[in-house]
DNA sequence: CAACGGACCTGCCTGC
DNA sequence: TGCAGGCAGGTCCGTT
């Protein structure tokens, strides 16, 4: 169940597994994900080559030469590359079929994942064009959570996981970047300072990268590339540690609360 | 516009 | 042991 240090790190795992791969065959098991998965796939990808894998919020994008394959992992997706003769498990709908003998295999119980086609710039695509600035790009500043959040009442934690606000901030980091900028998630978004801005910003980033470093967060079953989880779990503050005490003053104890759907969590001592 | 609730799914855990 | 209920890391879409 991914964020955007999840997806990096799949991204990062996959691209040297995939690039130069040319593929081979697809094979689509299940088509009802988010979005039908387009019928002519496998006709579409059949012989092209991959030159890299990129992503954009939590969309990665392999790119086939001509056109980009479109993939997000929802709540629940994975993406591995395994051998050709591995034995299929429940949930994997879609097949890559690779030169050199592997797979790139798709897995996603909940089927809020997407397999998508472009042949324009995904940059252009609907999904994609109209996505705030990356989190860990120099677009993304204290300014522009500043100019973009005056006059909105939503809480500040909902405002920060709007991907048209900066994409990539989901359900732990959120709770996770507001606790260590020390704001209390309910709090205005229209009615926090620049300077608290500037907190928050440099916040998201510092949690994201270690995130990233880590090699993502894994709660149930974030897995990368290699089946592998991620070690970023054991450096979370205060998600998931209801009822526990505060790790950065000693002395309260963290709060869960529902914040627009999505269970928060912080410190009523330290976030303000 | 902004805000909110509902929708899409399966799996896992809890409590009766 | 079985079953209902609630919850899970996303995000689009329709309605106010």
């Amino acid at each position: 169940m991914p964020e955007l240090p999840e997806v990096e790190t799949t991204r990062r795992g996959l691209e040297p597994l995939l690039a130069g791969r040319t593929v081979t065959d697809v094979v689509v098991r299940e088509r009802r994900l988010r979005w039908p998965v387009p019928r002519d796939l496998r006709a579409t990808l059949r012989g092209r080559t991959i030159t890299r894998v990129g992503r954009r919020a939590k969309y990665l994008l392999v790119d086939l030469g001509g056109g980009t394959l479109i993939l997000h992992l929802g709540m629940s997706g994975t993406l591995r590359v395994v051998p050709k003769d591995t034995a299929l498990v429940a949930h994997d709908h879609l097949d890559v079929v690779l030169d050199a003998g592997q797979v790139l295999r798709f897995r996603d119980p909940r089927r809020f994942g997407a397999a998508l086609w472009t042949a324009k710039d995904p940059a252009e695509h609907p999904l994609l064009a109209e996505l705030g600035p990356e989190p860990l790009g120099n677009a993304f500043h204290a300014r522009h959570l500043f100019d973009r959040s005056r006059g909105r009442r939503a809480a500040v934690k909902t405002f920060v996981m709007d991907g048209h606000v900066v994409v990539g901030v989901g359900n732990i980091y959120a709770s996770e970047a507001l606790h260590l900028a020390g704001i209390h998630p309910r709090r205005a978004a229209g009615r926090i300072s620049l300077e608290r801005y500037e907190r928050l910003a440099g916040a998201i980033r510092t949690v994201l990268g270690n995130a990233i470093d880590a090699g993502g967060t894994t709660f149930r079953d974030f897995v990368n590339e290699l089946g592998r989880p991620g070690y970023f779990a054991r450096s979370l503050m205060a998600y998931d540690r209801a009822g526990e005490p505060c790790l950065t003053c000693g002395e309260a104890t963290i709060r869960q609360e529902v914040i627009g759907q999505r269970s928060s969590y912080f410190c009523p001592r330290c976030q303000r």
